[in-house]
DNA sequence: TGTTAGCACTCCACATAAACGAGTGCTAAC
DNA sequence: GTTAGCACTCGTTTATGTGGAGTGCTAACA
């Protein structure tokens, strides 16, 4: 035993004492090992042995004479293990069933629903974002006396709308300037090249008009943000309810917040999408994760990706004893799923 | 005592008990009573007058030898006299901070969550409904080669947009054409009056384009029916964390689904929005709810209308003893800065 | 040297009991 | 009709005991 690394034998007695944690959720003791697995060794040996796992910090004694559960750290062994393991057998779990619909809204929320059930955990995805997409049509048109109608396209066919109030009725003619005006000189930039000398250019040209284009302009910028700030669906969050060890009041409370809020979860999304050694699944373990307020759980993330280079994140958040193998699956079910729906599309 | 009225005294006690509740949370004993009224009476007999009022269905004994809480035929009591005594009393609450938005959606989800906020209770808002608008303007315009967008607005400034596939590249003049055609059949009608005739005959007018009539319609329709469905927001509902009696995993777990789901509080719209007498607030105190979940639960909501005649709902849930005349006013106050927003818009 | 049986020890979980106290209902006196 | 007094009830808390699961350690064994 040379303390650093973990020998052949370790390996399989760790791997029963996670597996047989996961199953039970509860401290697992030498004797169940001793009997669990084919090693044929007493207790008393494996002891000796789970001492040794806990120097190591794979494994944890909640309190003297009570079993070991898994570290953070062990977890995590067993967690590479699989994803070793598994990267290449092609999950045959049977087929989420996923509606294709025309809405990409709908598609998503179905999407998370699915998941949340299929797993029994909390479920999140995140519409994808459309950063570097470019403008690709704007339209005026008079609604009322008083109103005008903006609407704004950008790739990937994201729509905004706008009402903007005129406090003159404007003539058709008007109105087609500034049309012609805002798509010549805009259509086909990407949001980030419509920059302050740009958007002082149009105003000037625009002359008394300026202030429509400012409106036509806050509305291209809300495009932006709304997607970019919390297109976040989530399902399933009331399941934690169904795992003990997250179900006292604070803790339910503050999970179930964080979901209801949605906005915590982008921290998610971005460090998912952030990822340098884009494997395309991750598992953050406890601490591990940038959500605070998921400190006791698990997390498995993916970035499942558009034709068009957008790409979104989707989460499953479970208890850190959640069935990994299992969950990955579904996860790698749900994206292959996917790729299927959009890149039809 | 002819045991079905209630006297002054009698009225007196059972206020100061449920007031007394309202605060502590605890059941409340006779002595307690003695001091907090300015009866003056002992204990002794106020014991007596509480044996009477529990005969009488007002207040109920957890069990032997522990304090009064209120029944829900109490609150109901209660509730009652604070309705009709601050009918007039104009609230002199502090102003809940709402910002105008353009978009309804926004303006909502700002609503509800300030209402939760404030009340520290969980709040819902339904948005209104739009039934028997008008159709106000349709657009029809070229946004690739293979696509083009359909805009619709009704009456109160809801667009909704769709993508339509064609199969072959239409010139200008037809997308003229077909806008002309639609526009001139179909603005100004309310969405019911668009029947089976109506849609045939643009279909033949249509000729060879039907099919992108039949899409446009079917925007048309998306529009009703997706704000028909479940357009409801929901803010606050780990607030139900802050009231034991109603944290257990249980209560929690289906409170916090109903809230998720969404779904299951239309049914609370309904009921709100087809109520005779309509008073425009009302209260429901447990089992009175038509949503199972929060039998242990009580329930305000309002009406809000808008300009034309569309109305929505808004509610507040929280525990049985959840301090009815601040969320009355509350509620009083927001409704009637809706008011101020919508009307004015 | 690694494995194993045996044993004392620890500590949680659970049950039982005891003390407490808030509150009641009833009776008798005012 | 009101009140003081008192026995009684019952939930809550605190103390106490017991059983069992599991450990660490030691000594014997292959």
């Amino acid at each position: 035993m040379n303390g650093l690394e973990l020998d052949e034998r370790k390996t399989k007695i760790l791997e029963a004492i996670i597996g047989n944690y996961l199953e039970t959720g509860e401290p697992v003791g030498s004797r169940t090992i001793s009997k669990y697995t084919d090693l044929n060794l007493s207790s008393a040996t494996i002891r000796n042995e789970m001492s040794d796992l806990e120097e190591m910090g794979y494994i944890i004694q909640p309190h003297t004479s009570a079993g070991r559960i898994p570290s953070d750290k062990g977890y995590r062994f067993y967690v590479d293990r699989i994803m070793e393991d598994k990267e290449k057998t092609v999950s045959e779990m049977k087929d989420l069933m996923i509606e294709k619909a025309d809405k990409m809204e709908l598609v998503l929320k179905q999407v998370v629903k699915v998941l949340a059930n299929n797993t029994n955990y909390a479920a999140m995805v995140s519409a994808p974002s459309y950063h570097r997409n470019k403008l690709k049509f704007i339209q005026l048109s008079q609604v009322d006396t008083e109103q005008i109608l903006a609407v704004v396209v950008v790739e990937g066919n994201i729509v905004k709308n706008k009402i903007i109030d005129v406090r003159e009725n404007l003539d058709n003619e008007t109105i087609l300037k500034l049309n012609m005006l805002l798509n010549t000189n805009l259509n086909g930039l990407s949001l980030e090249e419509i920059n302050l000398g740009m958007i002082s250019k149009l105003k000037e040209q625009a002359g008394i008009h300026s202030d429509i284009v400012s409106e036509v302009l806050d509305a291209v910028a809300e495009a932006i943000r709304i997607d970019d700030d919390l297109e976040i669906y989530t399902s399933g969050a009331t399941n934690i309810f169904k795992y003990p060890e997250l179900s006292d009041s604070e803790k339910a409370s503050e999970l179930i917040n964080t979901f209801e809020e949605k906005k915590p979860l982008s921290e998610l999304v971005q460090e998912t999408l952030s990822d340098e050694n884009n494997t395309g699944i991750q598992v953050y373990i406890g601490n591990e994760t940038p959500v605070q307020a998921m400190k006791d759980c698990s997390v498995i993330t993916a970035t499942y990706e558009l034709e068009e280079g957008m790409q979104g994140t989707i989460g499953i958040i479970g208890p850190k004893r959640m069935d990994y193998e299992k969950s990955l699956n579904a996860m790698k079910t749900l994206m292959a799923q996917l790729d299927n729906i959009f890149k039809k599309t």
